[in-house]
Formats: structure tokens, C-alpha cells, sequence
DNA sequence: TCTGGGGTCCTAGGACCC
DNA sequence: TCTGGGGTCCTAGGACCC
């Protein structure tokens, strides 16, 4: 017979507005709100409890913030610092699995099948995170607990904050069904209110529609993947491997930009902060995308695949230029965005050494030059690769 | 309310090939 | 001359998550 599967979800509260409070101790037990300058265009990342009585939350206009708690400490984001945090937290939390999976900043799954008889029952185990998490680090976090990572997702979100919710196998269903339609993950805004419209508005409606009327109404996947969560059914949404990923930068503007020169500069800032992420990560990319959002905040995507992958900032900015040149109307712009599609792994870098073109001395010799640059940039300066590339820029014709 | 930035996955239609 | 079906790749857009 299988062993059945135990998962623990870790949720930390209110995460960035918690570790500002932290680092701040004169915040503490104040509204904290993070993110959204303080007077131009943003939305709020995160909020303390004390912010949320005011009826503030996250993804909220920043200006809507302000109007409902106008007393509340408003901060910029410190991804650095979180992530930091973050990092420290992830390697405790490492000792209680030998499976971690982390998930974004603030969350992770423990995979605790078959540690019960030397750790303890899973809910013991929760306990005991949940005190050191508390005791190190000063920070509360929510934990679920259930045989799939869909169920302990939702049991760490039942009783936020600093809860601690265990469901128990067998008892996934009676579970969702005591939940709100809203609560269930990966059913947002939209879907809800398409679901209201055919006049489901429990989980126990939605629980009660065939399989094949759920993909009449939202296709294939996505009603295979609704008749499913109303039964408590993990869709296996954490535990797919992925091909390729993409990597993108964007950038709300303060007032909408017209001017194509201040664009461009912009423009070109932002494929050399994607191309140095690229950098560090080792993929391989062939696939430009650009983001426009116009001042209606309509917005439209761009995409193009080239024959080879684009090797430099310089390549990357050719593209995305191009682009902006066939779709931009000369309309003011909100905002302005480009990234790398289609990114894949190291390892099939490896596979495909042609996937750069090699044959292409200039775009080789630019291509090596900026990973030099990008080296010198991170700190790991190597005298010889450093002399290497002062000499390269004396001689490259561009 | 006046709407960030980083992602993932899915859909639908078209081009192209066998 | 008119017409299949399937597979793959590409593109634009949309829903959703933190």
C-alpha cells in the first residue's frame, strides 16, 4: 500500500511590513504599509496587521492606502533585505525536511512523508517551526498541514496570522467545502465573477457541476482544474518541473513619457538589467519581448523570436527597439517593459553550442565582452580577464 | 480606488510541413 | 483541382499568484 503523503505549508505574516517592523522597533505595534511612493503612481506590497483594521491591503492603490489610513508609515520596497531574511529562515526550515521547496519569498513546502517516527507528528512538527521561526527571527508564521501541497496551502492561509490548521487525510473535501469560493487557490477575481454570473457562488455549487459542463464554460484545462479543487483534488500546481521560464524588467513612469529619446534610454537600461540576470543564471534566450501600457492603461505585448540566441545587451536592445519602433503609436506611455521568453536551462545550453553563432565574430566578440563587464561588475575582478577586456575594447570597430 | 513588478500557465489562431 | 488530419512552432492576450 503507498505511505501516505504528508505536506506542511509555511506562510510567513505579513513579511515585508513584519521585517521592517523588525528592523525598526519604533514601527512595531504601528501601521505599516510597503510599497507605492509616497505620492506618485503604486500599489501596496504588503501591510502590517495594525494597517489592515484601517480596511487597507495588498495590491491596493497606493492612493487609497493613504485615504484609509492616512497615519500609516508608508515604505519602499526592500526585496535585498527580505530576501536576505528570507534566506536565513529557509535554511532552518531545511532542517526539518529533507525535502524544502520553497516557493516565493515568504512561503515553502516541507515534504514531511515518513518523518513522523523521528520527528513527531506532523502537527508537532508545525508547533516546533512555528517557535523557532518566532524564537530566531522575531517573526510569526501560518502553517498548514495536509497530504497534498494544494490542501497545506490553503490550511496555512484558514487561521492567519500565526495559525496553525491541520487536515487531516481523507478529510479534503469536507475541508474546501467549508471554505469560501474566493479562498480557494487560483480562483481570482474573474473566475468568480463568471461563476456568479451561472449562478455559483459556494463551493458546494461548484461542487455540484459535471466535469464536462465546467469545460464547456472555461475549456479544457481550466474547468478540469475547478471540477477538481471543489473536491479538494490537488491540480498539481507546485509539483510540475518546468522547460523554460522568462526573465523581464518594467518600469511605471512617474508621468507618461512621449519623448522617444528618454524612451530609448530607458528602454536600454532595462534589457541590460534582464541581459545581467540572464548573465547569472547561465540560460539561453531567443525569444524578445516588449510591454507597452498606454495612458488608458491598456496593454499590449510584443514578441519575436530571432534565429539565434541574442548573446548581448547590444542584440537585445537591436530587437527591442524594433519592436517599440512597430508598435508604438507615439502615444504617451505609463509604461514601459522587455524581457527574455522561452529562457532555457544551463544544461541545454551545454546540449546546443549553436545556439549562439559563433561564425559572427562581432557579435561573439560583444558577447565575451560583456560577460567581462558583468564579471568586473559582481566583484569577481580577475586581472587577466579584466586586461582581456580593456584590449578587446581597443579593438572592436564598434 | 485608479490601478507595481516579477513571474507561471493556458488559449486561439496562423504558418508550415508531412 | 480540391481537400484530410496531425504536429510543431510562433504570437498576442488573459487569468492568476505573491
Amino acid at each position: 500500500m503507498a505511505r501516505s503523503t504528508v505536506y506542511c505549508h509555511v506562510d510567513l505574516d505579513a513579511f515585508y511590513a513584519s521585517v521592517e517592523q523588525l528592523d525598526k522597533p519604533e514601527l512595531r505595534g504601528k501601521p505599516v504599509i510597503v510599497g507605492g511612493s509616497e505620492h506618485g503612481r503604486g500599489v501596496v506590497s504588503a501591510c502590517s496587521y495594525e494597517a489592515r483594521t484601517y480596511g487597507v491591503h495588498s495590491a491596493m492603490p497606493a492612493a487609497e492606502a493613504r485615504r484609509r489610513a492616512p497615519h500609516a508609515v508608508f515604505l519602499p520596497v526592500r526585496m535585498g533585505r527580505y530576501q536576505e531574511v528570507s534566506a536565513r529562515i529557509m535554511t532552518v526550515l531545511s532542517e526539518y525536511t529533507p525535502t524544502l521547496q520553497q516557493i516565493s519569498v515568504d512561503e515553502a513546502f516541507l515534504d514531511l512523508t515518513g518523518t513522523q517516527r523521528l520527528s513527531g507528528h506532523p502537527v508537532e512538527v508545525g508547533r516546533r517551526i512555528k517557535r523557532r521561526i518566532h524564537e530566531a527571527f522575531g517573526l510569526t508564521a501560518s502553517v498548514g498541514i495536509g497530504a497534498t501541497r494544494f490542501v497545506a496551502k490553503m490550511a496555512s492561509d484558514f487561521d492567519k496570522p500565526d495559525g496553525l490548521h491541520y487536515v487531516e487525510a481523507g478529510g479534503e473535501e469536507d475541508f474546501v467545502l467549508g471554505l469560501d469560493l474566493g479562498d480557494l487557490w487560483g480562483l481570482g477575481r474573474k473566475t468568480r465573477s463568471r461563476l456568479e454570473a451561472l449562478g455559483i457562488t459556494r463551493v458546494s455549487h461548484l461542487h455540484a457541476q459535471r466535469i464536462e459542463t465546467l469545460r464547456g464554460h472555461f475549456g479544457e484545462a481550466a474547468g478540469t482544474f475547478l471540477h477538481r479543487i471543489a473536491r479538494g483534488i490537488d491540480p498539481g500546481i507546485f509539483s510540475g518541473t518546468r522547460k523554460s521560464h522568462s526573465i523581464s524588467s518594467e518600469t511605471t513612469f512617474e508621468r507618461d513619457i512621449s519623448d522617444p529619446e528618454i524612451l530609448e534610454a530607458i528602454l536600454l537600461d532595462l534589457c541590460e538589467q534582464v541581459m545581467y540576470r540572464r548573465y547569472r543564471e547561465g540560460g539561453i534566450s531567443r525569444t524578445v519581448q516588449l510591454k507597452l501600457r498606454k495612458h488608458d492603461f491598456s496593454t499590449h505585448t510584443v514578441r519575436r523570436s530571432v534565429p539565434r540566441a541574442i548573446g548581448s545587451t547590444d542584440e537585445f536592445y537591436r530587437e527591442a527597439r524594433r519592436l517599440l519602433d512597430e508598435r508604438w503609436d507615439r502615444s504617451p506611455l505609463r509604461l514601459l517593459g522587455c524581457g527574455l521568453e522561452n529562457v532555457q536551462s544551463p544544461e541545454s545550453v551545454a546540449k546546443q553550442p549553436e545556439l549562439f553563432d559563433q561564425n559572427d565574430r562581432g557579435a561573439e566578440r560583444r558577447r565575451r565582452l560583456e560577460e567581462a563587464v558583468f564579471r568586473l561588475r559582481e566583484g569577481g575582478i580577475d586581472i587577466h580577464k579584466a586586461g582581456g577586456f580593456r584590449e578587446e575594447r581597443h579593438n572592436d570597430p564598434t
